[in-house]
DNA sequence: CCCGTAATTCATCACCTGATGAATTAAAAG
DNA sequence: CTTTTAATTCATCAGGTGATGAATTACGGG
């Protein structure tokens, strides 16, 4: 396989011009005048590069540079690229609200529910700090620990609560939903591949959520005590 | 432009690793005797590596050091870091091959067939180049859409050959199976997580087959002309 | 035995990386 | 108006990165 993307990526951007970078050569010293939106310029720019390129892919001068912005206002208001990339990839949304109706529902109903909250964040604002989150989560062995302690005590825990079965065998139906979850999200956004990546989120749940349910609740082909 | 001069490069090997690095200190200039296995050493250790930190994270005098070589070998022997982690990556599994009783089955019954396929590749000894694949794969988005590609035109037209329906639905069933494989191996094999992740190829088969039989054949739950 | 060829290391180059401390300027607080 | 505080840039540092060309050494074919 040939990889096209051999040369480091100086400075071309592919001029989609998100953000117009406003300090241009005349750069004077001291604060400017106007608007002090910096901040948030660099934390959004970050974000989008995050998004694109992953954690190692993007350097804190490639954000300053695409923010317009001297590369040392990246240290004063964060500490280090650690820190950009933790707040860059905050989901401004907290597990328990966006699992909060699925944990109330019966678990014989929950799989619609648990793919309409997927979709909802998803869709919404969140989506390119998702996608960075994930794009930088993956790239590394260290990174993808951490993704599994998150997604075992924060996500699985709550869509599994009250499931009846042998506590082997909820930990395994709770595996399985991750496994498909995981794909749709990787699948619809990250790789986008259509038609799925532009379909109707409603048809999205009324294609995906049974099979959810039948790992949620459903019968599991003569699955009774794994040889393990 | 002023060149700011300053070598000392006096190499700490962090000494913790596998393949146990051979030329030591005693490194003398020219050819070694006996066994001459340097490009495959390099190889393995590209793989490895790869797999834990993705592409950007991992760095070609990395490589050298972990396998115990001068970083000028690497390029002796490949052309550049892109031609090592093509090579390191290369699945060594003709798609065809692995796919080949897939396309030849009827559709009803492919499902179980995908899905043991999918398990027998990764079981293989190329699991580490698949994950390598993986990770450095979906650390950016230009390497992400030579994977979009790859899948569609390669796996998803094989596994949906002969289904019968509008080419949208046909082509929508397939993301969707790829959906539900993607998640597998991510979850199984990369973020791996428990128990799904020790359990028994042939449990998995029983598992997640019906899900993906559904996909291609099943009934949609009212899906017939997308709104789109 | 000799000579071409391949394996190996060294010394660099040019550039990029994350980080820091000081200098300059504007805004906010008193 | 003056002082404090925050925003901004500059000049660096110490080190890492991919890459190259030459020098040294061994293996293998003749």
């Amino acid at each position: 396989m040939t990889l096209p993307e051999g040369a480091h990526a100086r400075d071309s951007l592919p001029a989609g011009d998100p953000l117009p970078a406003r300090g241009s050569m005349t750069a004077k010293r001291g604060r400017r005048g106007g608007s002090t939106a910096s901040r948030d310029r660099i934390l959004d720019t970050a974000r989008r590069l995050f998004a694109e390129h992953g954690f190692e892919g993007t350097s804190l001068r490639q954000v300053a540079r695409t923010a317009g912005v001297d590369p040392a206002m990246v240290h004063h208001f964060f500490r280090g690229k650690d820190e950009l990339f933790a707040l860059s990839v905050e989901i401004p949304a907290d597990p328990d609200e966006v699992l909060a109706d699925v944990s109330a529902a019966r678990p014989e109903l929950r799989a619609e529910l648990i793919v309409r909250a997927v979709l909802r964040l998803w869709e919404s604002p969140a989506q390119p700090s998702l996608v960075a989150f994930l794009r930088g989560t993956l790239g590394s062995k260290a990174k993808t620990a951490l993704l599994r302690e998150l997604v075992t005590r924060t996500v699985i825990s709550r869509i599994m609560a009250g499931v009846q079965g042998p506590p082997r065998d909820v930990a395994l139906r709770g595996d399985l939903v991750a496994t498909q979850m995981v794909g749709l999200m990787m699948v619809r956004y990250v790789v986008r591949l259509e038609p799925l990546a532009s379909a109707e989120p409603e048809d999205v749940v009324r294609l995906v959520a049974p099979n959810v349910q039948r790992y949620l609740t459903g019968g599991l082909a003569g699955f009774g005590q794994p040889a393990g």
